[in-house]
DNA sequence: TGACAACAGGAAAGCGGTTTCCTATAATAA
DNA sequence: TTATTATAGGAAACCGCTTTCCTGTTGTCA
């Protein structure tokens, strides 16, 4: 049977109003009241119901995640520093996946929406004209993740994605690589794959290479897609010597489909990724690749969040977080230390 | 600002409760009315509160998931399951990640209980006295994965671990294999690391051979302390021919610690794992694992849990699935054919 | 000792829905 | 045509907690 904080009250013989100042410390309460008070709630064992401190409140403690796949390690890296965060300011997470899905998008932020969660922690690829209705008429406070939107105010949390692919493949580049293949993901469009792309092509040109097609390979987020994109490009591009992954999971895919093709990685052709994920390390071979600092990003979007929600008004609301350039295995560094 | 359901009644001329009727269907309403109030939502763009209409029903549509670490991909898997049928059936999910910490476990076990969440899918590694007298007394369903408890009023699902095992080791010892070490999760008793460290024991011991100490390796559920542990392991037991690894996780660390200690897998050390993450099929070697229907786990599970919060009786609610051997590049499976 | 401020704590009004209860009206039977 | 039964729909209670509002007491100062 429910306990309620009528019968803590009766039990005590004063009002549920005395029994929620004491619970809540809103109002001072004489010390023989409040000890009784706590007694009785000791000996129940009473736990106000927080559904109905929600209404009063007007809030609900929960905070909604919505992220395009759980399975995928850099997002499950986001979410566990997302969680520590949430865990120890006693919010708690309502994760939803939409696998890469816009229809599934929608309807989780529609079903989150208002009243429901006290903020949303939003990742997508593409920002598109519905997801900027839903913020603007939607008062909640929102933090995306690996995107940053200016003509939204919402706060974000970002790497330099142009910047950092723009590096990687400058780093192939120094070292005398001239066919560098990228693998890009489907999205065009103010996407981080986008920008990668863009750092790609643009290092590229700068070495005096113009873009060719036959180099760029096109995949999603799924290894096994990667996999076979690869298999299949390696036929009619042999004379590929490197390789940028736009991600880690394309990176082991790629790796795995060169081996499976008798090409050594990294002496015939070289691999690069981007995220470090905690795989990228134990992979056979480890990869090379740009290190984000998920949780890191998860953790700091995570305080932003929070703070808004608290009505605070916080600064620096658009962060870009530093990236950093991890070799491994997957490229020859000893010819690095030549450069 | 907000629109309330009085908001709607006053405006389609009706009382509240004609309006909630409408949306729930609850009652028969005048064709004529009806359309009116649907008009005035539709135009408003209503949404129920959620918060209050849980008040009213005493429900939330709130499933919390209990796991120890997103980042592990088998937990990740496990969640996708999960998050499909809850969304489905139109619930939230409330992801609580313990990292393996008891006192965390059951913070958040007392955070989710009685009344916020509607049901709890819990996963741990050791079910202890005190989760017993949690689960005892607060009255709201649970489902277990990866464990059942037969003196615990709960739904579960799992599979046959010690079985499992047995096989695996018994692969292994078919093909010739003598000095097969295994690498087991830290927890005794009743665990499914236990279950499966007894598989192998009893596995050997058929064969004849009494369970060797020195052939134990223990760690826990990072890839990195697997990797240390065995490559400290290899400097004393270098005359192991196979090694099995409680999970895929421990396998890729053990495959990853071989390597950089220069032993060629499968061809000097085979190496198998357990639970076919995903990964498993894409590292390279790809692993020779046993297969558990991890997202099915999970969406059956939260069949099962969804029934039961519907107050309704589930005849066979403590299942145990099929698993299945699959084998690999990190085991040398032409051998297999011979068998 | 009287006037006024400070304070503790109860009653009641929300929060935003759902549902019971009851009445007025329409439909059916006699 | 009248008595009886269905039915639609409004008023109000309720879910369980918070908070405002107000009153009765106590404390302070002149």
């Amino acid at each position: 049977m429910k306990i309620t904080i009528d019968e803590v009250a009766r039990r005590a013989g004063v009002s549920k109003a005395t029994v929620s100042r004491v619970m809540n410390n809103s109002k001072p309460v004489k010390q023989e009241k409040y000890d009784r008070v706590m007694q009785v709630i000791e000996e129940l064992g009473f736990i106000p119901n927080p559904v109905a401190r929600g209404l009063a409140h007007q809030k609900t403690g929960l905070v909604g995640v919505v992220i395009p796949d759980i399975t995928n390690p850099f997002f499950a890296e986001l979410v566990k520093g997302i969680e520590e965060v949430v865990r120890d300011k006693n919010y708690n997470m309502v994760l939803c996946n939409t696998f890469h899905n816009f229809e599934k998008e929608m309807s989780y932020l529609k079903m989150l929406r208002e009243k429901y969660v006290d903020g949303i922690i939003f990742m997508t690829a593409k920002v598109t004209h519905e997801h900027r209705d839903f913020f603007r008429s939607s008062q909640l406070p929102v933090t995306f993740i690996n995107r940053k939107c200016e003509d939204l105010n919402v706060s974000s949390i970002d790497i330099d994605n142009y910047q950092a692919a723009h590096d990687i493949t400058t780093f192939f580049l120094k070292r005398g690589h001239r066919r560098v293949a990228i693998i890009r993901a489907p999205l065009t469009d103010k996407t981080s794959g986008y920008e990668r792309f863009h750092g790609y092509r643009d290092a590229m040109q700068a070495y005096g290479i113009e873009l060719n097609a036959s180099l760029v390979m096109r995949s999603n987020f799924k290894i096994e897609n990667t996999y076979k994109t690869v298999r299949r490009f390696l036929r009619e591009e042999p004379a590929v010597t490197a390789i940028f992954a736009t991600s880690d999971l394309m990176a082991i895919g790629a790796i795995k489909a060169l081996q499976d093709e008798g090409i050594q990685v990294p002496h015939q052709v070289e691999v690069a990724g981007f995220d470090d994920i905690p795989m990228a390390s134990y992979y056979h071979p480890s990869i090379t690749t740009v290190r984000q600092p998920i949780a890191e990003m998860g953790r700091t979007a995570t305080k932003i969040l929070i703070r808004e929600i608290n009505g605070e008004k916080v600064k620096n609301r658009n962060l870009i977080l530093p990236y950093q350039l991890i070799c491994r295995e997957s490229t020859l560094t000893s010819k690095v230390s030549g450069e």
